[in-house]
DNA sequence: CGTCATGTTGAATGATCTCAAGTGCGGTGG
DNA sequence: CCACCGCACTTGAGATCATTCAACATGACG
């Protein structure tokens, strides 16, 4: 009897999920994940290397460093981290992917995974094998044109990021980072001033080279005057213009 | 009579400059530069597109933030600084290019150069048009790939200083850039402990994120402790494996 | 209800920055 | 040839800001 019940219950469950035959043509990221510039005969071709195999539980980790490499991914949901780890055992988080944002082309130059990534909640990914991507590329130009810019924005985060570690204070830098998060919301169509931070105080210092304290006394700080309310993870910006302004201090 | 002698003079040192035929099969950076796996005539091909007619002054740009993104370039003698200039107008130094090594690369993304590129010394360029690189890319696997393993070591890179910034004391860093110019240079076939600084103190220590005086305290240190000879810019590693653990540490 | 992980707050420490003065070198002009 | 100037670099002393260490709060979970 029950056994029926859970029978009858998970077909429904599995039809009501998200499993659901997903694509590039219809999925609502591909206008932050692949170039406009694409023929729809194009985004079928693409669509035919993609795989989309793979949902991956908190914590879970997508690829590790010195893993061979042999693809990148887009987010479709949920959040990866992506992290080094030095020598002496020290861990750094490189980056943040949110959905709709591409990861792992740091492996390409040696053919083995520089970082690694891990879901920092559920989260599930389109795997884009690189060989089939390559071959794709070299005949549209488009689709390689598209790549050289997303590695080229790679490095260009980067190097804002390198800006904000090399000068800033504790205040610019978790302000620069909410800002971040904010636009990055925004551009998923979601509030740019209401969000849940799927990162830890520890992974958010980690990234920004402070201590979980620091992190926790501007958080605290900003609260106090009345630029954030934040209530754990949850955020609110009650005065982004403030908060740009502190992200630009000086 | 004056102008006879500065005649023949000149004439004589055009015969003598590096002036000659350079090209990329006979280009003894070719190693760092290119990939090793084109053929002759793939070479040839490439050559055809490359352009070697830029020599800069010192302090010369080789591209300016926002410039027109047309090219990336190969250094060929010389290094060049690449910074970003910050909203409130802070400087920040993204890295500086050797002999060999490539930039100009995160100007893909925007089609403007997110980046301004200055030399630090005379240096000569190979400019390489980015349409042309497309379209040979897209007809030579090899090349495409090549680019995009360039491109990605350059985020490797970006976030080997991101580490860098984000933990490490002054010491560490002021290291890791001394062993980063060491290892460069032996690729080139020079001096991995002797070797002149092009960069200034204060591009030092914008790099690392440090200030000038630090940087200068650093050196003092070092050279305190037998580590380093170091008389203004000329620098000698006395203990590369003290450097090494100094580099490392904690 | 207790345990563990995560986050917050406080007080003291310490590394780097800031400010200020001084050194040394290359270039220019007398 | 020497004196002077400017600039890059060095050195010192005090101030500042983030870290460290420690205690405490909160929340999830068995």
């Amino acid at each position: 009897m029950n056994t029926q019940l859970i029978d009858v219950d998970s077909s429904q469950v599995t039809s009501c999920t998200h499993d659901f035959q997903v694509n590039c043509s219809n999925c609502r990221l591909s206008s932050i994940c692949l170039p406009f510039s694409l023929e729809a005969t194009e985004i079928d071709e693409l669509d035919r290397i993609v795989q989309r195999s793979k949902p991956l539980q908190k914590g879970q980790h997508l690829y590790r460093e010195s893993d061979v490499f042999e693809s990148v991914f887009a987010v479709r949901s949920g959040t990866i981290k992506a992290y080094r780890t030095t020598d002496d055992g020290r861990e750094q988080v490189t980056g943040f992917y949110f959905p709709g944002e591409i990861l792992g082309m740091d492996g390409i130059s040696n053919n083995a995974h520089a970082s690694s990534a891990k879901a920092l909640e559920t989260a599930s990914v389109c795997e884009i094998p690189f060989n089939s991507l390559e071959k794709l590329s070299a005949s549209m130009p488009q689709l390689q044109r598209h790549f050289f810019q997303i590695m080229s924005r790679e490095i260009t985060e980067d190097q804002q990021l390198i800006t904000l570690l090399s000068k800033s204070s504790a205040d610019e830098r978790v302000a620069a980072l909410l800002l971040s998060v904010s636009t990055r919301n925004s551009r998923r169509q979601l509030s740019a001033t209401q969000f849940r931070l799927s990162m830890s105080r520890v992974d958010i210092g980690n990234y920004l080279g402070l201590t979980v304290e620091t992190v926790s006394r501007v958080f605290s700080r900003l609260q106090k005057l009345d630029v954030l309310a934040v209530e754990n993870k949850e955020i609110e910006i009650l005065d982004i213009d403030a908060l740009r302004k502190i992200a630009d201090a000086q």
